[in-house]
DNA sequence: ATTCTACTTGCAAATAAATTGCAAGTAGAA
DNA sequence: TTCTACTTGCAATTTATTTGCAAGTAGAAT
């Protein structure tokens, strides 16, 4: 993903291209895992607290940034990368995290709304397994 | 899900059948939807916050509780009905949450298996949909 | 039924996560 | 360069979750 596509997404929705911004941009695209509010601050170090926030949930709303929810008591944001999309595994015991691919969503969520009275559009879904790891499992 | 289920399977695990731990599973019991710490508080009268999360915990260690991440801010959890496993659609902007059934998830969860390198036991998933709802739609 | 011990509970207090208000700063259109 | 609406940082809250501990109790053993 390049500096311009966050750029257009951000100007197409309304909101400014700004350092914080592009700092907490640069964080996620480094990372190889999902972040919390705490690890974008610590890698972008400088900008506040409040900012990370708003700015994820901007990111979220733009459609740049996937919100992950793993039962870690704090949810995490990782760059939706424009390929296919990717979802988790997580130990219940150690809380390791691995990425896998090959959700095929749009047959369920088609099934979903065939099912549903009062909805008619998805925006997206998540998907996380959760598992115990080789080393917890010899334990 | 019968009382007994529910003493049983506390106990198999270790734990015991107290009078709260009885009323929180009533509650739940009730419920139509997902319930918050907070909710299940206020449904049990007399038991402690603290003691909610303990026997959530709990619960869902044992395998009686599923918790659940919409994307709300806390954590949300229901009886996991012996029966076919469901998920939910929440509107994204008032919130409003509806079921769905129909995921078929062992093969993504093998082929999730096939590709790892560090996980050889799925213990359970999460799918969620957002979406908006009809009306938030014609908004 | 009584005893005993490890598991539980409630209360208080501490952490941690996320939100809100507001004045000062700034991106970007004019 | 100007101007305005969007942003930011800081302080303060609110809400969620966790921890320590003494008193209470389920359930196995007697």
């Amino acid at each position: 993903m390049t500096m311009t596509v966050v750029a257009d997404a951000l100007k197409k929705r309304g909101f400014r291209v700004t350092a914080p911004r592009i700092r907490i941009f640069n964080v996620l695209q480094k990372a190889s895992y999902p972040m919390s509010v705490q690890e974008v601050k610590m890698g972008t170090k400088g900008v506040d607290t409040v900012t990370v926030y708003r700015t994820l949930e901007a990111f979220k709303r733009v459609g740049l940034v996937a919100q992950v929810d793993l039962q870690l008591g704090r949810a995490l944001y990782e760059l939706k990368e424009g390929k296919s999309d990717h979802h988790h595994i997580v130990c219940v015991s150690c809380k390791k995290i691995e990425d896998f691919t090959g959700c095929d969503y749009q047959p369920i969520a088609q099934q979903a709304l065939k099912q549903s009275k009062g909805f008619t559009k998805i925006i997206n879904h998540s998907l996380e397994l959760f598992g115990l790891c080789t080393l917890c499992a010899t334990k």
